[in-house]
DNA sequence: AATGAATGAGTTTTCATTCAT
DNA sequence: TATGAATGAAAACTCATTCAT
């Protein structure tokens, strides 16, 4: 498992120009990694507007004139922390999904992958909570993002179904988004009942078998109520 | 020295008799409940910080002074409006639930009201984001109603774990909690696939069943990955 | 003495048209009284901008619109309130000058009516601070108020110099206002080291014979220092 | 798991020397002072309440930020302005006091020097009006300073007193506040009748001779009146 | 006439962003 | 390029005044 990736793999976000090589001062080095950092970890515990620039860049050991120089504003700093975010934890649940035999165990890897990389970040999915408020490049890049995370999840769903392993009668999509809803809760009210372990597990277990004792005779048609 | 006699102490000296009802400018009809209307719309669409007192006051035809006059904060009319939204939510839940006869009903039950409930109420989660923006007094109001909420569901499950209908090897407080986050989680990203009415489907279908065709051989113990 | 003046004799300031007589429901007696002692007692112990519209309306025992019948404005008020005070101030005085036979006595009885006046009224004076805040109009009136006063010790200082008893050789006007500025600032500063008794023999006691044990020798000429 | 490093704790991954001088934009030369002169303009003439920041700033030709990067409110501003206020006039008096022969010249010299330095500072002495609307840290500030003040004068009275030049049967804290209660009320009521130079001339005599021609028997004993 | 409900103009302060070295 | 000083738009809240009975 990769520990520390370059924050941003595509530069298409920067505020920097194409390098003009060999012209005027150098780039202070890992500057940009350094504002990035400290950015993310501000605001994977506080709100967004708890966030100050002037705290991002005092935990930066850098001026508040660098942060505008890397980033156009304060929202395009916030994508590239989310975006720089998910490509981590995907890059995650890609490696570990290579030791994975069964879909179910495809499946509980993308979970404890996801609930173990959010359990830090409360604040992490806080930025698709008002997307109106992001200008709409950075929206759209949000959005891939994040359905990239539900497409793995939703791929392996897919190919369960196709495979018999996994029930056919439902959207992959909704369900996959289901999944993550889950992570979602307990990362939110289950911390001071739970440890990150046993979320998972409960996550996982209702995942796949459901809190029924005996299953619904209508299933799988899914016509499990109002019967 | 001052020799004058404090003037008025006692008031034998008042014209108006003792009755004092019906004095003054009456109070326009409705007034507290359409600024409670037009907060509940606007909270419910945008962000706390996004909704300014200016637009619940020209929103509700009201004049801004007004909603000081019936909320003494933003916080406290925050406050009133969620914790009006839950009071609702419970009581549609409590009468439907004494229509239902098996636990599978009833859950399913709560499950769906609430689904439906937060379906035109996206942000209404938002509040509980960052308790430490509210007076002690009001963040414990909030908690309570929320708990409210999960402890209904909470209390089914528990029943239907003795009764043998629910699996026994999870924590109720956990399950519920994850309920409710596929409950949010299609609230907010299902919303372009589903309908509400499939969204319930789908929650319903895997709290219940799970998307396994094959039950885990470990269950009902719960002890289903990574050893 | 008399020790309860109506408290404004002159009603050119009263928000109400002349009295129509058996018209309408006629006016509750004293409530105009009861507001004026209110506010009276109210702008006494605090400032000006500490003083709302509804403290002096609660304070009073009276509807808030009822301060608007009969006054105005805050101001209006604020300005009634002071005439009526000084109203009151020079009728003591002039009561008390009554009983004086030399131009110390009128002088030790002023100063000394004038400290006990204020003593109890702290705020009293500030209204004099920002004239420019008030209607023209209650500026005048304030002044002409507050002139009576001064011109009440000018007049006896003239009269002195004139009979010999006095020195001669200064403004009347100006030793009258340097007299009250002992007052004012014995009233500010004194409180917490003299009582009222004590701060007007120090006044009377600097004001007529100074603090030089020899008199100066260019004397009465005035003359004093730089020398 | 985060299993990320912090980025930087340690700076030798800074680009930049230890040096830390000259860094950024440099500070525009007396914008502190012009913010301050402004302030001091404003609350001379006008009161604390009716000064607003806005005025402050625009005066200043200054951002209303700036006011805010250079104090940290309102308040710290007005004291400000009146520490600097008084640490000017004392240094003045200081000064002033050197070349002074006689007790009967140093009362003159405070005296002359503080209405002097209040002619065109009518509003000095409101910032003491309402003490409870400053911080409790302010208000001892502007206490010490008016004391100091008041005790330069109190402690050529008590020399005087020692030495036989004063009479010795008043409070030298009282006598000191009465004169500065002249100066203050001739600062502010006999300015259309006099000149400085005259208010302090008639200050001085007041204040050194009194106004009796001859005078009272009783003296020095101070019980003049009233028995 | 008396009342108290309703109103909205006015002010401090914060903080994202710009700018001068 | 990097920096931190300078800026001003924006928003909650108060309270004098108005208004409907």
């Amino acid at each position: 498992m990769n520990t520390r990736t370059p924050a941003v793999m595509d530069s298409s976000i920067s505020a920097t120009p194409a390098r003009r090589r060999n012209r005027g001062r150098p780039a202070t080095p890992f500057l940009r990694e350094r504002i990035l950092d400290s950015a993310s970890l501000l605001f994977a515990e506080r709100d967004f507007d708890q966030v100050l620039i002037d705290d991002v860049a005092a935990n930066a050991h850098v001026g508040k004139g660098s942060v505008y120089r890397h980033f156009n504003s304060k929202e395009e700093l916030y994508a590239a922390v989310v975006i720089a975010g998910f490509d981590q934890l995907q890059e995650q649940i890609r490696d570990a999904l290579g030791g994975t035999r069964s879909v179910r165990d495809r499946i509980a890897t993308i979970i404890r992958h996801a609930l173990q990389f959010f359990w830090n970040r409360r604040q992490f999915f806080a930025l698709l909570r008002d997307p109106k408020a992001l200008p709409p490049a950075q929206e759209r890049r949000f959005r891939t993002q994040r359905e990239k995370l539900v497409g793995m999840l939703s791929e392996v769903l897919r190919a369960g179904a196709e495979h018999g392993t996994i029930r056919a009668d439902l959207d992959t999509r909704l369900v996959a988004e289901a999944a993550l809803g889950m992570v979602r809760g307990l990362n939110r009210y289950g911390r001071e009942f739970a440890t990150p372990e046993i979320a998972v597990d409960t996550i996982i277990a209702i995942f796949m078998d459901g809190c029924a004792v005996e299953r619904s005779a209508a299933d799988p048609n899914g016509e499990t109520f109002e019967g």
